[in-house]
DNA sequence: CGAATCCATAGTCTATGACTATAGCGGCAG
DNA sequence: CTGCCGCTATAGTCATAGACTATGGATTCG
């Protein structure tokens, strides 16, 4: 059987002559009457009784048409389904973001992004870059915001941004001034994340190249608990700027820029190299630029502050 | 789009493996590749992400499966349900009868009927022989059983077997023997059909035949009537003798041979000669004669009776 | 009874799908 | 790291299926 067969069998069925379905469906009578022909052999019945120059359904015919309508409809609604996923009007993007990046990005991107496309169910999984890859591996994820770079077979990146590393230091804690170098470090009890993580490999490779060895004195896997460690006193930490600045709650941190050098790091999007990525996720890799450049430029202050109150709200 | 490129979707969507679909569906795997890759240019996406040895659906992919898998399961029961009805499983038959024939042929028959095709729904109307080849006509009977010969275009008849009729006495009324013949019907009363029926058309020229010219009293379309007011003495009536014996109630009534000649007229089936007939049709056209067969033969008495009763409650 | 309408058939041509062979790519083991 | 294996995509050839025009046969209507 052919859905040609269906949708002919269709015309005739609805217009209850064979030329008129033929002009319908834009074939000659001819064919239509070959291939109604055909699918009448195949089922071992007639479909319509011709009675001279009126044209009936044949009980047979009644019954498959029921079902013939009911084929061609899902046929339509298949191709609809994919053109609305198309034209990003429907479907589902799975996120993976780094727990810093997401506080400060991730809030203002899911605003502009629902605005734009609000038929399509965002998910974003706040996760460390590693869990990010896996999840892009085993499909779990659609695209992901990791630290760069990220060198895997199969994973492409594209650069977004730098992030400025800062110092965070408890009010009560004497730095000297706004700005410190690598090497002030030294001296100073530090509040990390565990050694497999990417900001403290990240932290660790910057002294090194200031010559000294961090102070240890508390692991914490979460940079939300690692700010509250530093609030309460138990010392200081190096996490992204902005991150820090979007969660400042009323300021019983002290934020130091670092510099000579100054610990930066490249936050990017992934995904699987050959994975199709539709309209939804190309769309919200191009939000992730924009909505970076707006962060970064004059809109920061205010701006950021306005729709992080409005989000977490 | 064609059902083939659904088919072969859906075999590799299962089976995540070009190569393995493409046996699965007896193809050679380039033959698959190529469908499945035309059905995705069609659609303008990739339905498959080729992810070096394994293969996953799309989004898209994802959201086609769905509707592909409802639409191929419709076709299949398009067919289905065509078949069901080749094979007399499920369907519909309508006939029209006459409500003398009715009366004694049909209860036999439709029991017979039910038990081997349970699932047919059965309807019968009992109608004169105009409305019923009107019915054919219109296409709201599939069957007819009424009086030959009927020359209609397009109207097919078979003719199934001869009714005797008999003259119908109150018991009151001297007649004489138990036969009469034709000329005795002169002086007596008759209640009949109006003129128009079939039944009394074939009284008037068998009467025409022998001479006589029939004094009627009373017309009256139903046998039913007929009979009652014959058996209240208004007169006596001529109906088939099948008839009258099937709903004799307490014999209030003599039932009297008639001879030289005897009145007798053919049953048949009708149909439009080309519309088709499935094997409901032609199962029940079968079983009209079976039955009749049994009716008229040894088994007529008790049998008879008994089936009629079982029907009637 | 002739004209018109309508479906079926015959014959021809194009296009599509299936096949084999092979290239290209990624994964795995020695 | 290199060679083999598994899997999909491409190239080229061939047969079939479907579309078209012309026409026949049947029925209806004026």
């Amino acid at each position: 059987m052919e859905l040609r067969q269906l949708e002919y069998f269709m015309a005739v069925a609805t217009h209850l002559n064979f030329s008129r379905a033929a002009e319908h469906v834009h074939v000659s009578q001819p064919s239509l009457s070959i291939q109604i022909g055909g699918l009448e052999k195949e089922l071992g019945t007639r479909l319509f009784d011709r009675l001279g120059r009126k044209v009936v359904l044949t009980q047979a015919g009644e019954l498959f048409q029921v079902h013939a309508e009911r084929a061609l409809r899902e046929v339509e609604q298949a191709a609809q389904v994919v053109h609305e996923l198309l034209g990003a009007k429907r479907g589902r993007l799975v996120v993976g973001t780094l727990s810093t990046v997401n506080s400060y990005l991730i809030a203002p991107l899911v605003s502009r992004f629902k605005q734009r496309f609000p038929d399509i169910h965002l998910q974003v999984h706040a996760q460390p870059s590693s869990e990010i890859v896996h999840g892009l591996l085993t499909n779990r994820l659609d695209i992901g915001i990791c630290l760069l770079p990220l060198t895997h077979t199969h994973v492409t990146t594209i650069p977004l941004f730098e992030e400025r590393l800062a110092l965070i230091a408890p009010v009560g804690m004497k730095i000297g001034k706004r700005r410190a170098r690598m090497q002030d470090l030294a001296p100073l009890p530090l509040v990390l994340m565990p050694a497999d993580y990417c900001l403290r490999k990240m932290v660790e490779s910057e002294c090194a190249k200031a010559g000294v060895h961090p102070q240890v004195v508390l692991e914490m896997t979460s940079p939300e608990g690692i700010l509250q460690a530093v609030a309460e006193g138990t010392g200081a930490t190096i996490l992204p700027e902005l991150y820090v600045k979007s969660r400042l709650p009323a300021s019983q941190l002290q934020i130091i820029d670092l510099y000579d050098p100054t610990p930066r790091h490249t936050v990017g999007l992934a995904y699987l190299t050959k994975r199709h990525r539709d309209q939804a996720a190309n769309e919200f890799a191009a939000l992730c630029e924009t909505t970076m450049r707006d962060l970064q430029s004059g809109s920061t202050g205010s701006s950021r502050n306005k729709r992080h109150k409005r989000t977490a709200a």
